[in-house]
DNA sequence: TTGAAAGCGCTACCAG
DNA sequence: CTGGTAGCGCTTTCAA
């Protein structure tokens, strides 16, 4: 038995003897679909080892259209008679008809991928970011193919490559420090980008997050309107994490400027963690214990830093005063609960996810910046 | 002037009057890429609006050889001859040449593309596991689709027709409890698909994760084997986050069999937070007062449930034992340091990813219960 | 409002 | 080992 495909292609048509697709053969019921079906191609015997699937030519014959209508019944169904697009609609139904967005993005002019890479996924640095971001592009028809660079710029830049092959409408980055083989790529592939949870000026395209080093600095601030004046600066600054640099030099900066002294330094390399933080407390208090006042790069390491104190037999806030980032729910949970500096992520997210969207609109780049939050609770001596 | 694109169409071969593609210009560096070039199609005039992009057929053309021979050299490099092949990397590197995976999905076998579908990507619930999923599948050249069903189940079945109509290679979803009509999908679509985090035995295709029944058990044993008589569960339980109802009811189930008597249910359906946590401990403890143990949904739900219990001046876990699920970060660092049941995320993620790819590969599919394991401490009297 | 046909860029098959 | 060529399923002119 032969079975025929769905088929555009003239000289096929022309050796069939048909004039025109739609009406190769008479409408009615579309023979039922056997599971990995196997199809001869053409009349030359040779067979196709990909499962049959309803196709929009099958859609656009069952309803007796043209392939080209039933398109738009989809794309733009004010240009067809309402009684066709329903036809159509129902045939599409009726077949199940899914529709093939890899073809749809290889012909048209973009494809509904946004590419968005993250430098982790661990402790839901991002995500509520991205949770928010998802959803407004996935209501925008839009899918995020994700990525996670894991702090390393080699490895985000092999990403972008790769997300780059699936053509995407968008691209969204972590930060605003990268490869510089990410900038070159970009530029030459004219897609829109989107910078999130950092900021700066000099941007690939958009931007949008918060100025870590006003996040330092609120953080120093902070205790020392609290009276600290022995101030450290605890957690991990990974080589790559740019972010968590700044943060540290916005810290070191208010500290020299409105204690003019220097800020002390206890961080390591590795990524962050209650371990980290309470070995970095430990080892901090024991060689430097006239500190009265921690500033921590995160506030996963702040609940180690807050463990260490309690073994110590410090009290938090009257001895020492302890300041996160980051707003995890368990802040308000510990005892004394953590004061900390809060990330608007969804705001950041939403943005991100707009700016994208305007610019595959063909509106303009943008930048902006969410201010982050100081949140005053019980380690550093309450509200 | 009028520039001729890399093309392949027989018909405009003889109308142009060149035999093959590859020798219609000689070859050479070819022209700079203009931004936002708009080229000529054909000789009719006519305008395509796409970047000039470099395709195969550039690369094939500057290498001298076929487009054929210029993709299996990305391919599968052993059958082509290793001079030529490295013609053919340095033509690519020279133009830039960035392959176009829709195109290449569009044509091959499979796409290269997983779609996943969790059920949130708050409180980082299914980050770490995503984490290494993501990872073990990029490893193998397969990018992740991210879709957030929000625990609803109609938005799920709405991500995955739109994962499918990317025609994935495969698809991962959180847990087994979907709407039928996904079945009904993902059957007619005969894609590999894994259900990870819960298990059970008549799973779409694979599934790897936990039984969540003994997740309960094992909280309501612990709390019991901690001399409590008097239990209660806390948390939320959505609608439809059918896992938190297994645990809830292999918690009820423990405490009935051991302990004859009926556990204390203190449960919203709201999300978990500790608010919620927080809220329903106050409700529980007014109204039960002889409640001497609590195992909460999760250990976000368990950090609220400790703050109030502070706040009321119990002693834990004198006056009363908690325990929670997930291990969270904060747990060991809450005080006293909360007792929880470790969910093994990343060799769940990283299971998930293997069978997928064996499915991929034409493997069977297979099914893997993962243990959750108990970790005493401080909520509950420590080790 | 509808239809015809030309691609989009690549893979896979077959022939040499 | 290499090349020719027919699609994959859709969007997009252009013409009717």
């Amino acid at each position: 038995m032969q079975i025929f495909r769905a088929f555009t292609d003239t000289a096929r048509m022309a050796e069939t003897g048909f004039r025109t697709y739609n009406h190769a053969r008479p409408h009615g019921p579309w023979p039922p679909l056997a599971d990995e079906a196997r199809i001869l191609v053409k009349n030359t015997g040779r067979r196709s080892t990909r499962p049959l699937r309803t196709t929009l030519a099958d859609v656009a014959r069952a309803a007796g259209v043209s392939i080209n209508t039933a398109s738009r019944a989809f794309r733009s169904p004010k240009t067809v008679r309402p009684e066709l697009r329903l036809q159509i609609e129902e045939a599409a139904t009726a077949l199940h008809y899914l529709p093939n967005r890899l073809a749809g993005g290889l012909a048209g002019a973009h494809t509904g991928i946004v590419g968005v890479v993250v430098t982790s996924l661990f402790y839901s640095e991002f995500g509520e970011t991205l949770e928010t971001m998802q959803g407004e592009l996935e209501a925008a028809g839009l899918h995020v193919m994700l990525g996670n660079s894991r702090y390393d710029r080699n490895e985000e830049l092999r990403l972008v490559r790769a997300m780059l092959s699936w053509r995407p409408a968008g691209i969204g980055l972590v930060g605003v420090d990268h490869h510089p083989g990410i900038r070159e790529l970009l530029k030459r592939e004219q897609v829109p980008v989107v910078e999130f949870w950092d900021v700066c000026d000099d941007c690939f395209d958009c931007s949008v997050g918060m100025d870590h080093c006003r996040i330092g600095a609120i953080q120093a601030g902070h205790l020392i309107a609290r009276d600290c004046t022995r101030i450290a600066f605890v957690g991990s600054t990974r080589n790559e994490d740019h972010r968590a640099r700044k943060r540290l030099a916005g810290c070191m900066a208010t500290v020299r400027e409105q204690l003019g002294c220097e800020l002390t330094q206890c961080t390591l390399t590795e990524g962050g963690s209650p371990e980290l933080g309470a070995r970095l407390a430990r080892t901090l208090l024991e060689s430097h214990p006239e500190i009265d006042g921690i500033a921590c790069n995160s506030d996963v390491v702040a609940f180690g830093v807050l463990r260490t104190l309690r073994e110590m037999g410090l009290r938090v806030p009257n001895d020492v005063k302890v300041i996160g980032f980051g707003d995890r729910a368990a802040a308000t949970c510990m005892n004394p609960s953590l004061s900390t500096v809060i990330p608007p992520r969804s705001a950041i997210g939403e943005e991100a996810a707009r700016m994208l969207l305007r610019r595959i609109d063909g509106g303009k780049p943008a930048i902006r910046t969410f201010d982050a939050e100081l949140a005053a609770r019980g380690s550093t001596g309450g509200p």
